[in-house]
DNA sequence: GCAAAAATTTAAAACGTTTGCAATTTCAAA
DNA sequence: TTTGAAATTGCAAACGTTTTAAATTTTTGC
């Protein structure tokens, strides 16, 4: 059983050195004796030395932390998205010697707030930054600061220079198109939110531009939006544009949860999919598997990105690079059966 | 635009002030002139100040932080727990100003290591440890080191005095086992894995003493047994079980991921669910709501267990009680179509 | 108007580490 | 041996906060 060893002084007393040397040693400062630094090294690993946090971060100036900041989201955590994008960040922070600090957003304050608070409190070297929104005070807020951040998603405006990571869902969303446009459909749904998401806007925009490049001036799209988190409204939009004779033969969700709900109230009206319908989604969550008869949706590799991500912010905490740092991931197709040809008794 | 005052001194130096009155004053203590009081906070919300966590940390011993260390999974990250568990320990630290440090375990090292490093670099104070395992390396060293945590999930040996919550998995196993021997089932199946962690043991104890009180003879318990991350040999494990005419009329599985493989592989084998199998399972997965034919299974609600282990960290953590902190939180049925009566054409 | 008590403020040490600079030791050459 | 340079080690300051103990100012009673 070791004497408990915990603080440097205590180390150096041990071996008859002084603080400044041990320290060294440790550091592998070459300047210090090899033997004395085997000697020191030794003794440390005996002891189960470990240097405090607080003391080294203060001295330094760095933490060894990054941020991410946790809204809380409503009651159903639907997915595993947190779960995944989590534990992305930890396997790319701890190849580095990082780890994460979440700092969950109390009810009553605002994110800014809290974000406000693990920047400037120097609990961390950097932060992740989710969830973009069109105006985000967020990224206005790290960049005036000039602290560290990697975007998850991006802004629509552009002259704004910032280290993002992003899937392409444009591209996702013009490869759908074209794949059902190629099984004969020409009335498209889009099953959208409400809430000003910037990756709302780029992946309706991809639709829309595959649409175009096709230049057909036959081709329909209805699009039917409610608030992320309404049930009742959802599926109240999605039913609206289900319902009559002229409803759409193939429907593009915004992500998965959408899609599950076109497929649950297509089969509550009657439709048989995809022999009636077809339908795609977006993140190829768990449920989408089992989800009769299969959701053919596009599977964006959430802790690939989220591994991604670290790798970025830890080379900006690093290096501070000039120019700013950027990913654009490719989703890519996952094929099921929720879609087919367009049916043909309807034109 | 305020002048950026990030410490102490400047912001003393600000008011014409001691940073002794200024710490103070920002505390609330009484002693301070209820005027000064003012005209600190005042000053020190103008300019957005936010004490430094390392200074804070070295000086107080108290870092503001709850540390969970976190293993690696397999590739497939199955299901939402993390994210809920994350999310509900986000939501009752957060409510006492605390914060949550997630750990990762890398590839090449022990969990054991990486939850030392948390220890006793002084990162945190107090630990969650989950997935607790038959014989816990983990809960002896906290113990040794007399070091706050609480387990989520319980050891077998019940002469070790800890703080623990669990869900209490041998009473759901009593009730799923009550209620198919109403609906007439006497010849059972348990899907179980193979690994070491205690809530396998106290699940299947629960559904033997479930039997056991009933007295009756008649009834049967096949066990198919797999090793966690092993599709393929858990898909053999399930066929074995369900292969002959002398098979289980129903399967209770450890937990859903094991439930769902029942139900797909009653499916290739051609047996309808319920009416020639009823399957039971445990967690409430997404999916499971929507697997056909819907899944009966057991909500454990880990966001909610979460929030408590949180608050019983955190009381923990202040008020370092003589009696260990449990909580057992009786899991609810949720009960949808994969069980039903006895199929009548076998005994 | 003065002493004592009460109210308010402050100086300085401490937390455990890193690091600039200075001091000491070692060693080879003279 | 002595000397100077090279190698090695150590002193002390600094990081930003909290806290003990002491100093200062204000108030009160007579």
């Amino acid at each position: 059983m070791p004497v408990r060893v915990t603080t440097l002084k205590e180390l150096a007393a041990n071996l008859g050195l002084s603080i400044t040397t041990v320290s060294r040693a440790l550091a592998g400062h070459q300047q210090i004796a090899l033997k004395t630094r085997e000697r020191v090294a030794q003794a440390a690993r005996q002891v189960g030395y470990v240097p405090n946090t607080a003391a080294r971060t203060l001295v330094s100036g760095r933490s060894g932390f990054v941020g991410l900041v946790l809204p809380i989201r409503g009651p159903n955590l639907i997915d595993s998205f947190l779960g995944e994008f989590v534990t992305g960040l930890g396997e790319g922070l701890v190849a580095h010697g990082a780890d994460l600090i979440l700092a969950t957003v109390p009810q009553d304050q605002a994110e800014l707030a809290v974000l406000r608070h693990v920047v400037e409190s120097g609990r961390a070297d950097g932060v992740v930054v989710t969830r973009i929104s069109e105006v985000d005070e967020r990224l206005a807020y790290l960049r005036r600061r000039s602290f560290p951040f990697v975007a998850h998603g991006r802004l629509l405006d552009n002259d704004f220079d910032y280290n993002w990571l992003d899937t392409d869902g444009a591209h996702a969303f013009g490869e759908a198109f074209d794949m059902l446009y190629d099984l004969g459909h020409r009335h498209f749904g889009l099953v959208t939110i409400s809430e000003p998401m910037t990756f709302r806007h780029l992946r309706q925009d991809g639709l829309a531009a595959a649409i175009a490049r096709r230049g057909d001036p036959s081709v329909r799209l209805d699009v039917a939006t409610a608030p992320r988190f309404d049930r009742g409204a959802r599926i109240q939009a999605v039913n609206r544009m289900l319902q009559g004779s002229d409803r759409p033969t193939a429907v593009i969700a915004l992500f998965d949860e959408l899609a599950l709900t076109v497929l649950e109230e297509a089969a509550r009206a009657g439709l048989t999919v995809p022999r009636d319908l077809s339908v795609i989604g977006f993140d190829n969550v768990l449920a989408s598997a089992y989800a009769p008869p299969g959701l053919t949706t596009f599977d964006a590799s959430i802790r690939h990105c989220a591994r991604e991500i670290a790798d970025l912010l830890l080379t900006v905490i690093a290096e501070k690079p000039a120019a700013p740092l950027t990913r654009l991931i490719r989703p890519t197709l996952v094929s099921r059966a929720s879609h087919g040809p367009a049916p043909r008794t309807r034109s």
